[in-house]
DNA sequence: TTAATATATGAGTATATTATCATATATATA
DNA sequence: TATATATATGATAATATACTCATATATTAA
């Protein structure tokens, strides 16, 4: 087929679908925020930064349960830390997320 | 314990965890938007309107396979329909979610 | 070096999610 | 009514996820 003669292709619509890797960081960037745990644990970091064992006796969680949590969302550089003797603290450490999930709890608050 | 010989509470943070519903909602919305499959169908209803099987054979995908994510969506609310004979055209229904949506795929492309 | 404390990690289990197949339902038309 | 077409649904199987326990690692102080 030419550019001349195929007809099928005026008008034609032809779309672009995402590529695999925006939609893979998509899609991983709102898992992150799909999980209750992970949510009160981002929620918790909005104000300040907490050591791990804090933040399992603010939301009654196992160390265990937080450091998984911690893990995953410092893999999806989510979160960071820094280190103070053997205690860690944890902050959040990407604006964009840590404001979509601030928006969608007030969007939910108020809804 | 009262307010005036309780020691402890002087300066003491009281942190107030997110209610159960509102987590429920907040972590539903991401969930929508955590599928690659659903990202995709939702990116597709960018532009306009798709019968389910014209969402199937732009993204490759079973009629059931999207019948299934199409009722996900749904429920949720982020997608509404109107019928046409026996085709349904269905659209998307949550300017708050799509926005978060177009940002997160922007954020993703340019970084 | 030993003990104490904070955190991380591996394995196992329970649960949730997703895609698929087969089939049911609904609408339009002959 | 019978048929064709579009969509929805139920059951199943494969995979992914989240929590827990037990234990490993790392840092500090005695």
């Amino acid at each position: 087929m030419d550019k001349f003669t195929n007809e099928n292709n005026i008008n034609e619509q032809t779309y672009k679908d995402l590529d695999e890797e925006t939609l893979f960081v998509v899609s991983q960037s709102f898992k992150a925020l799909s999980d209750p745990t992970r949510i009160r644990i981002l929620h918790l970091l909005f104000t300040k930064e907490f050591s791990v064992n804090e933040i399992a006796e603010c939301l009654k969680l196992r160390q265990s349960t937080v450091s998984h949590q911690l893990r995953f969302l410092k893999n999806l550089r989510l979160v960071k830390y820094r280190r103070e003797g053997t205690t860690l603290y944890y902050s959040h450490d990407d604006e964009h997320v840590i404001n979509m999930l601030k928006q969608t709890i007030e969007h939910a608050l108020h809804h």
